[in-house]
DNA sequence: GTATCGCTCGATACACTGTATCAGGACTGG
DNA sequence: CCAGTCCTGATACAGTGTATCGAGCGATAC
């Protein structure tokens, strides 16, 4: 049989060149477009017109592969400032606004220890930035604003999605939970409560989060010029 | 045929009484037992001799189960003091050992909005002994305190859970991730980071909890005096 | 007392998950 | 040119949350 006639060998696919950082980033969009939920290992694998088995080349084990989107995320985070106190309110933003472009970062922040390269990076530009403040206060100051973002954040995104599942603003939350807490009002149980949601003020949500993070700074301000 | 020679009809199994208290009860000791990943609703409703299916007549979705495990433990937390600042450390206290009993809880507090009957019973209480605080501060107070504590929890559960997983203690932890540390050290590109592990506090849970939530409430109190 | 209705129960089924195993083929070292 | 190694991806497994639906019971209507 002459060469001419002999099929070509069938063109395997050429196997597309993989690397944790595609994969990562694959895993990222599948994320930001449709919720953690949304990523599995075979999504993500199709994402890249590729085998699920072929991740584990790379990554051991799902959990790594969301620490991994975690750290990647944290390239986003480098904040700048002049003095510990501008520093700490653009640590604080920064996360923020990176909650806000990934809100599956809300569901993954603070859940596990970061030691990433990114997160570590992210870590030593607040730290260089603190200057002149003591090692003491430096510590147990800037875990104090992490806890504070991490958990603000949490909050911010959480009451998000229920204002979307419900319809569309905060009006529209409103009448669905209303009529709800109407009635749980209505028992009487909750007067301190009742005054609150019926007197209190009604922050949004930037104001809100920069009151709290206000109280944090405050405190640690207090303490630096003690 | 005699009476006698007919089989009984087959007992069917006494249908277990069932209840959505039941239910959660059931799945928090599963949660408490082996994790948050141990609660399926088949081994909930093995855990109650009743099929999976049952469970639905009680609670429409999964995710209603954990809102209501988290409802529940807020059973446990109804915290009280002499005057505003005693309250929220009080609040602060009882989430955290609330969490330490439930670590599971760690996972979801902050997670979704929280507008159960005990949840809101413990905001009442909380609410109820700020007396005296204006309201326009008392509602970013302690929303900045639970957001504090809903991230410093998350951070206590999340390295506490690392360093089981490493051995056993925090010495064994550092021996595990030490070496990863000095490596990473050893590129000289993180000198700050560097110095603080080095020569910075090392502080204990309590402490560094307790520190924190007082950076907080200074800041709180800052804002009342002024 | 009997027939019918409605409802509750739980078996079965489906689509999907993370991951272990392993046969086959491609590539590399001798 | 051959042997051995390694990588790849198919297959498989145990488990998940939940839709569907037939069977059986208890309550209701005559």
């Amino acid at each position: 049989m002459l060469v001419w006639e002999q099929p070509e060998p069938p063109d395997r696919p050429t196997p597309a060149p993989l690397s944790r950082e595609r994969i990562v980033q694959a895993a990222i969009r599948l994320a930001d477009a449709d919720g953690l939920d949304a990523v599995s290992l075979r999504k993500v694998a199709g994402e890249l017109g590729v085998g699920p088995m072929r991740l584990y080349t790379y990554i051991a084990t799902k959990e790594v592969l969301l620490d991994l989107m975690v750290d990647a995320v944290y390239t986003e985070i480098r904040p700048t400032g002049d003095g510990w106190r501008e520093v700490l309110v653009a640590l604080a933003d920064a996360v923020r606004q990176a909650a806000h472009r990934h809100e599956w970062l809300a569901d993954l922040i603070g859940g596990r220890p970061q030691l990433g390269p990114n997160t570590l990076a992210s870590g030593e530009v607040v730290l260089a930035a603190m200057g002149g403040v003591d090692l003491d206060t430096v510590v147990p100051a800037v875990a104090a604003v992490n806890a504070y973002v991490i958990g603000a954040v949490r909050r911010e995104i959480a009451e998000r999605r229920a204002e979307r599942a419900s319809g569309m603003d905060k009006h529209q939350w409103q009448v669905t939970y209303g009529p709800y807490l109407e009635r749980i009002f209505a028992t009487g149980r909750f007067p301190a409560l009742e005054s609150v949601v019926r007197d209190g003020p009604h922050l949004d949500a930037d104001e809100s989060f920069r009151t709290g993070l206000d109280f944090v700074l405050d405190g640690i301000e207090a303490r630096i010029s003690r």
